[in-house]
This record gives structure tokens, C-alpha cells and sequence, in this order.
DNA sequence: TTTTTGCCGATTGTAGACAATTTCCAGCAA
DNA sequence: TTGCTGGAAATTGTCTACAATCGGCAAAAA
């Protein structure tokens, strides 16, 4: 590569790139514990899944150790579960807890409502402006896919502009196990027109600077949200019967 | 149990025994895990503190790979912070966490309030109200650390009454990386009789029934549970002078 | 003196080997 | 067919060994 010779200045100087700077910070656990994530929430790892040590390792090309404890990273953060002497699953969230962690998101959405309702910015607020904008223009063409992100993406941000660094840490963890909840990702898309008006009406309260009005605004969106997705999961479970999870299940051993 | 051959009937028999049963659901790693988190939760390893994996190691009896993966899951939980080639180290929570800390639980209980002043039973009711009355009595006899234990308890009971289990599982993480914040533990002895007053409170208005002013009880009591703490902890550091820090960090530096 | 450079010990990162446990399947009996 | 029983194969649990990296110290240079 570049000039060994001159050790300690290519040090520094090396620290700037980005890919040596990563190296130097995360390890192959790391690494690793981020790509499962990724494969895991994109589904691409499928809930109630085995990951089986050697067939991973493999596949990531690197040992059992590091895979193990990127294993028990991700056990902590619950999407996976680990069972002694069983292995490792790709945890699936059943409907009760997805109904808990939307009830805790709600308290936890109220603070972040009323927080902003306080604090927000004239630059801030136009940002997430824009971002209902974006919105509707998903509705209008009726791109679900779209939607979902931006409204993953308004909502994130609108708990990052709440300034509240654990706040942040554990809505993004709860976001990440509710997306292990079936199929919970787009389909709604008849629904999203409600959804949209709703997040016009946070933005309003919120730049009314009333605290408790926007806290109550975001309160009551993500409890319809619940209900909502809660509603639609059930309805999708009836009509397609028993059968797909059985037939899933069926697929997996047979792999 | 019931007549089998003996070979089966002595292992469902063993599968009694508490040790045994322990033995086979938790491996090494959740040994290691609790013990550690047993320590740093005690202070016998206290914050900043450097945890070299030879040593501890050596200290239980494992060997280092599942200290590694125990330590994977400590940091995942916040009780510890692992730096790539520089070793794993207890956290120390700064002043600004806590405060992120106290807020979001605040959050988190008032839905507690809320949903205990709908849901409560008479003989919980009955329960929390003796929980109160002990703190009462350790107020009376200015018995500090039970007071604290208490004190923990009583709110600990509290959200699990309510009945959302991701809420207490989180709540439960919550209040241990809070207990890494710089002595909290007790030491706040003449507060408690204010601690106390709104301890009854709470219940009463948990006891109305009326969800909003329950929510609002549980907010405040954590709210100003925050300003008493966060005060008393600025005081004690002014008084102690910073010299104090100055003098931790060379210690450690030199070593 | 101050700074720099090179080496050495200590510690962590990763890989591989062995032990223990579970799972699967063939074979047999009811 | 159903259910049980061995035993082999697959998988996980744990340990040990080796490689990579870091921090500190001492010697040399400015």
C-alpha cells in the first residue's frame, strides 16, 4: 500500500479515512452484531429462524467467538433468543407484546410531543413540515412503501429533536422488535391517509407550544396506530388462516 | 414422576432440585453475567473501573469466552463500556444521563399511575398501602438504607402492578444504570419524610380511580425525585471540590 | 532538558480443538 | 401404524493457543 517507512505519520494521517477509522474503532463483533441486525430487519432472517453457528460463521467468514457474542448483543436487545444447548432464533414478537411496547411508546411519544411543544426550532419545525409534506404527496400516489419510511423517519426524528439521548436509544430499540412483529411493514396502506392527517395535527400542536395538547396529539396517534396495525394483523391472520404459519414453519425444517 | 423407569423418574426428580434446574437453563455465560451485574450493581466494582478479562477470569473460574460474551450483554444493558484493544471498563454515568434518565422514567411511570388507577385490585391496593406504611415506619426510626431498599421496592411493585411487561423490563434497566450514578444510594436521608408524603399520595390518588391525576402523581413524585437527587449530588461535589475527580483520574492513569 | 524512536510486556481479538448435549433416524416390538 | 430404544450425526458449550494491538519505558537524538 502507501509508504510503510514513515510509520507514525501515516498513523494520523491514515485515521482520517473513514474505512481505516472504522477498523480502528469496531471489531469483527461489531461488524458482525450490525450485519445480523440488518439481515434480521429487513427479514431477509425470518422470525423464528435458526441461526445455526457454523452455517453463519460461514457465511460471514469469520470464527463461532466473535458470532457468538454479536449473538448475545442482539439476544439483549431482543431480537434474537438464545436457548441453552438449542441455539439461537430470530425472535418473533407475538401480539401482546407488540400491544405493550405501542402502550410504552405512546407514554414515551407524549413526553417527546410535549418536549418539543417546548423547545422546537423555527429551522426544526419547518424541517418536520417538510417531512408531512413528503408525506402527502406518498398519499396522493399512493406509494405505501414510500410512506412507511418517511413515516418511520419523521418519527425518529421527531424523538432525536426531543433532545433526550436515552429516550432516543430506547425508542430506536423498540422501533427495531416491533419490526419483528408480523408483517407489520407496509399493507396498511388504506390506512395511511388517517395516519397522515394525524401527523398534521402533531405538527400543528406542537407549534402551538402547547405542551400537554401535543403530548396528548402524539399519545393518541401511535394508540390508533396500535390499534390499527393490531386490528389489521388480526384481520390478515383470519383470512389467511393457520395454514401460511404452518407452511412456513414446514419450509424452515426442511432447509 | 409417576411410574416410569428409574432412569426417567430420577431426572424429572432432579429437575427439582434448584441448583440442578439452574444448571440446565442458564450456561456459564448467565452465571458469569449475574455475578458480574451482582458486583457493579453492589459497587464492589465500581464505576470506571477496569475490568481485565484474565483476572476476572481467573476471579470466577471460567474461562474467557463466555466472560466475553457476559461482558457483550453488560455493555448492550449499559453497565459497562467495551473499547476495542483497550478493554471493558464499569460505566460511570454523567450527570446529563442521569437527568435523560429520570425524565424518561417519568414518562414511563406516569402511564404507571394511569393504568393503575384503572386496573388496581382491592388486595394490591392493600399491598402497595402496607409498602407505604413500612417506609413510614424506617422515616420514624431514620433508618436511611431501609428506607432506600423500600423505596426501590415500592416503585418496582408499582410498575409491575401495572401490567405492561416490556414496560418493566425496561423500567427494571433503567433504574440499574441509574444506580451507576455517582452515589445515589442513600445518603439523601433528610429528604426522606418528603419522599414519603408523596408516596401516600400517589396512592390516593391511585385509589380515586382517576387515571390522569394518578399519571400526574407518579410524574411529579419522579420529577421531583430528580431534582433532589440531581441537587443533592451537584452539593456534595461542590463540597468535595473537584479535586476529588482530579485525583480518581490521575490514580487510575498512573496505574 | 525535551522530544522522539524503538522495543518489550501485557492485554485483547480471533481462530481452532475438544467435550457435552441434543436431535435425528433406523430398527424393532406392540 | 404407533411408540420406544439405541446410537450416530450435528450442534452447542467451553477451553486453550496463537496473532494483533496497545501502553509504557528506556535509550538516543535534538
Amino acid at each position: 500500500m502507501n509508504g510503510m517507512k514513515a510509520e507514525a505519520a501515516s498513523v494520523t494521517a491514515i485515521a482520517t479515512h473513514p474505512t481505516i477509522a472504522l477498523l480502528q474503532t469496531s471489531s469483527l463483533v461489531n461488524v458482525v452484531h450490525g450485519e445480523l441486525e440488518k439481515m434480521i430487519l429487513s427479514g431477509r432472517l425470518a422470525p423464528g429462524e435458526k441461526l445455526t453457528e457454523l452455517t453463519i460463521a460461514a457465511t460471514l467468514g469469520v470464527s463461532r467467538g466473535p458470532l457468538r457474542e454479536a449473538f448475545r448483543m442482539l439476544e439483549e436487545a431482543g431480537l434474537v433468543k438464545i436457548t441453552k444447548n438449542r441455539g439461537v432464533f430470530v425472535r418473533d414478537i407475538p401480539v401482546d407484546e407488540a400491544i405493550e411496547i405501542f402502550d410504552l411508546r405512546a407514554a414515551m411519544d407524549e413526553l417527546v410531543g410535549r418536549r418539543l411543544a417546548e423547545n422546537i426550532t423555527a429551522p426544526q419545525l419547518k424541517e418536520i413540515r417538510s417531512m408531512v409534506d413528503a408525506m402527502e404527496r406518498a398519499v396522493k400516489d399512493k406509494d405505501a412503501y414510500h410512506y412507511h419510511l418517511l413515516n418511520l423517519k419523521f418519527h425518529d426524528r421527531l424523538v432525536e429533536l426531543a433532545g433526550n439521548r436515552k429516550l432516543t436509544e430506547i425508542y430506536r430499540k423498540l422501533i427495531k422488535e416491533l419490526s419483528l412483529f408480523r408483517r407489520l411493514n407496509l399493507e396498511d396502506g388504506w390506512l395511511m391517509p388517517i395516519s397522515a392527517t394525524e401527523h398534521r395535527q402533531i405538527v400543528k400542536a406542537i407549534a402551538s407550544g402547547d405542551a400537554e395538547i401535543a403530548g396528548k396529539a402524539m399519545f393518541d396517534h401511535v394508540m390508533d396506530s396500535k390499534e390499527r396495525t393490531i386490528e389489521h394483523n388480526l384481520r390478515r391472520q383470519a383470512k389467511a388462516g393457520v395454514l401460511v404459519e404452518r407452511d412456513r414453519e414446514t419450509k424452515s425444517a426442511s432447509r
